[in-house]
DNA sequence: AAGGGCTGCTCTGTATACAAGTTGTATTCA
DNA sequence: TGAATACAACTTGTATACAGAGCAGCCCTT
């Protein structure tokens, strides 16, 4: 059935950009595709469309379609709309859930569990960018979701960027202590203490990003540190 | 030329759409919309693609495009998130607003008050749409600004509907005027102030919401007011 | 008479062939 | 030797024909 060839196509292309597997920039050939998934160039094409309009791809007219680029333009624009959008997504996730979502939200948490327990640092990008965007699910607002979607797919693909094993040990277990403290939120329709946990989850994350740019200096292993 | 074919579709489709001259939940037929514009059911189908992305339509696989609904529960939505985007917005274009954009501003803000000695409505509400826009445009943050497209389609939908000639005479001169202080506020990079006036405008649309819902009621004029 | 299923029509979805545009390359002239 | 231009190969954009899904109307059954 092509309407799941379709649908494959989509998925891989949103894991390939998500998983940095496809860095951004990067061009994309249609005809290659189109075998590969074995639809013609005309549903492709219109994968390539949403797909662009979410934010995974660039389209350019008579030019080759490409991965969403991350330049630095784009992480300023990032950090400047990402703490507003997070906080109010999570506060009227809390307010609007329904009963039925919130066992949904427990499951991607556990998928999140599981793969902090593993060594697939991709896994587990990917089981916190859908724990989040159950969230985002939840506060049930078409006007506020696309926005969330794009800046969501750009913080996975940053956080694969500034990723690094060595450091950091305890920032996912804070992390995922603090999805368990959002569920608890979101279940007891405690608005203002969700957006409040969103900003805290936020700095945590952000913490690590300027950790990665800003790494601490030599001096200090020198024995020339500010004790000195 | 065929751009340009194509691009006349989607201005069509978008001012129909924005001028409630196609109202919500209308069918649209795409062989009948092809011929109109010479140009055939593929282009066409990735316009209606793309302007359902951008919250004009709303696509069903197997079913005919129509326009995007308008009903209690979007408009719940909407309240929901309008005053904060706008806010955003609004700040963010006075902290990044290059000079050059600053005459385009104005010349929106001509344009709105053009139509606001006219007497179309329709061309006020699209002068109006285009002024804000601009002002999005400024904010230059490419994850906000989906979501304030979206608001603003329906904002000018929303407005049209609760548009009467009679009442409120006075608040479209009340809107330009907030309008020029924008302008001020984002030319002077104040974004707490762009910030604050943006939340007074939207209070002042809103309120127009609110009295064509929630209209004075009778009492009064039978003399049975709180004052008999 | 009413409800359910079948059949035919209409419209959407896909494939393929073709047109148009872009890019790289080679050749020619300064 | 360098630059500019023309040409060729390849990629994207469009048209059209066909396949398949939904929907309505009709007939048949109960």
């Amino acid at each position: 059935m092509s309407q799941t060839a379709k649908q494959q196509l989509s998925d891989h292309v949103r894991f390939s950009v998500l998983s940095m597997h496809w860095a951004p920039g990067q061009d994309l050939d249609e005809s290659t595709l189109s075998v590969q998934f074995g639809v013609s160039r005309t549903p492709l094409r219109e994968v390539f469309r949403d797909l662009a309009a979410q934010g995974f791809l660039e389209l350019r007219a008579h030019r080759t379609a490409r991965v969403a680029e991350l330049g630095h333009q784009t992480l300023r624009e990032f950090f400047q709309a990402a703490p507003m959008i997070y906080a109010a997504i999570s506060r009227l996730a809390a307010e609007n859930r329904h009963a039925d979502q919130l066992a949904q939200l427990s499951e991607c948490q556990q998928r999140f569990q599981l793969a902090l327990a593993g060594s697939d640092p991709i896994a587990r990008a990917l089981a916190n960018h859908d724990f989040h965007r159950q969230i985002a699910v939840m506060a049930n607002n078409r006007y506020l979701l696309p926005s969330f979607d794009r800046l969501a797919i750009d913080h996975t693909r940053i956080g694969k960027t500034f990723y690094r094993a060595d450091a950091d040990r305890e920032s996912p277990q804070i992390a995922c202590q603090q999805h368990d403290d959002m569920i608890q939120a979101i279940t007891a329709q405690q608005g203002e203490r969700a957006g409040q946990l969103a900003i805290d989850h936020w700095n945590l994350s952000k913490h690590q990003f300027a950790q990665f740019v800003m790494p601490e200096g030599l001096s200090d292993s020198l024995g020339l540190g500010d004790n000195a």
